[in-house]
DNA sequence: AACAGCGGAGGACAAATGTCACAGCAACTG
DNA sequence: CAGTTGCTGTGACATTTGTCCTCCGCTGTT
């Protein structure tokens, strides 16, 4: 019986996993978490297998979760679940030690083939993403650029940034300008749609 | 047996509805699309007594769909199941004359439990969330301030707009500050925020 | 005919934004 | 040690953005 732990925030879609994955002869759900806070612990609670992780979750996101699942529950595989096929996603996921990746795009069968070739060792990646991935390259931006424009996305002035990320309005600018050159971008709102595209943020 | 047509852009939420609901015993799954254009089409090619339709699609929006839907089946009860409970679209679904209104947050037993409710004749609507509608009153904005914040959404410059939207720039730039001033917000990127949150777009 | 209302446009102005050059400082690397 | 890179900060500058006021032409109403 492969022991599964299922962390997804939206409630139909979590309900609707959990009792498909539950008709698989060889599938157990045995813990379901809608919040990434919850992750950790629930499996060091219930010690599962393998554990299914959306990216994004309200808490902490289910790309940290993973990274600290690894050191936490080694004993765990994680196959990471998730509406956006982003590059920096993926390579991200791999970073943090995910075994697989795979996308809510495809069909229902392929979650618990997918399972299974996870447990059975293998990774499991859609060769177009990953091809993505590798043809992107890595994250160009810098932790402070990256703080930058998170801040900037709900659009927040200058002001407020350098308020909330504690530095003075004139280095927000800057980091900004600097974002925005490195995504090839025109201005702050296509700088934070560019790093979310890919996966950056 | 109740006829229900599935309209659902993820493959994975598509398949794992469809499943679930088959296995009920009063509900069928006759047809499953990922698009919106292909809802009409489809609806009138296998008659379904309901149609469960997410809103943000593909091609025709779900809220379109189910305008049409009223004229061309009316024989045809629309269930709106989307992941944003924003009031500008529970008020868009009514008057496009849906008979309920689910947010994928709830419990996946909710959603048969919704259907054969609004068979019976009944709405499904969120008391809260029907609170939360008519509170926020109707959309403020002009269909012009609508198109040009629209066109703003990815960063565009006012050239951009207003090359669009085949407007002077000048003019873009009222539409903007008149936009920005009925939402309440400081800027463009709040203005879009803001109208999105509310589903006024 | 006079009127108000609205969509579109222009001008002028202040504020915010984006760019650039530069400088000090810490940390890491060869 | 010298060189590089990242972080933080200035000051100056051109451009863009947001605001406000005005004007024109069309439409429908009284």
């Amino acid at each position: 019986m492969i022991r599964t732990l299922l962390a997804e925030d939206q409630g139909m879609m979590r309900g609707a996993l959990a009792l498909l994955l539950g008709l698989e002869d060889d599938i157990e759900v045995v813990a379901q978490v809608g919040d990434g806070d919850a992750i950790v612990p629930t499996a060091l609670d219930v010690r599962p297998d393998i554990a299914l992780l959306d990216i994004e979750l309200p808490g902490r996101s289910g790309l940290d979760a993973a990274a600290e699942l690894r050191t936490a529950l080694p004993s765990c595989r994680v196959l990471i679940l998730t509406t956006f096929g982003r590059p920096g996603y993926l390579r991200r996921a791999m970073e943090a030690g995910a075994s697989g990746f795979l996308v809510k795009d495809g069909p229902v069968e392929d979650l618990a083939a997918a399972i299974r070739r996870v447990l059975a060792g293998e990774r499991v990646i859609d060769p177009a993403l990953a091809a993505a991935a590798l043809s992107a390259g890595p994250n160009p931006l810098t932790q402070r650029e990256r703080d930058v424009l998170t801040a900037a996305v709900d659009g927040a002035t200058v002001t407020d940034i350098a308020a909330r990320v504690h530095l003075s309005p004139a280095t927000v600018r800057n980091y900004l300008s600097a974002a925005i050159g490195k995504t090839g971008t025109r201005n702050r709102m296509e700088a934070v749609r560019a790093a979310r595209q890919n996966g950056w943020l």
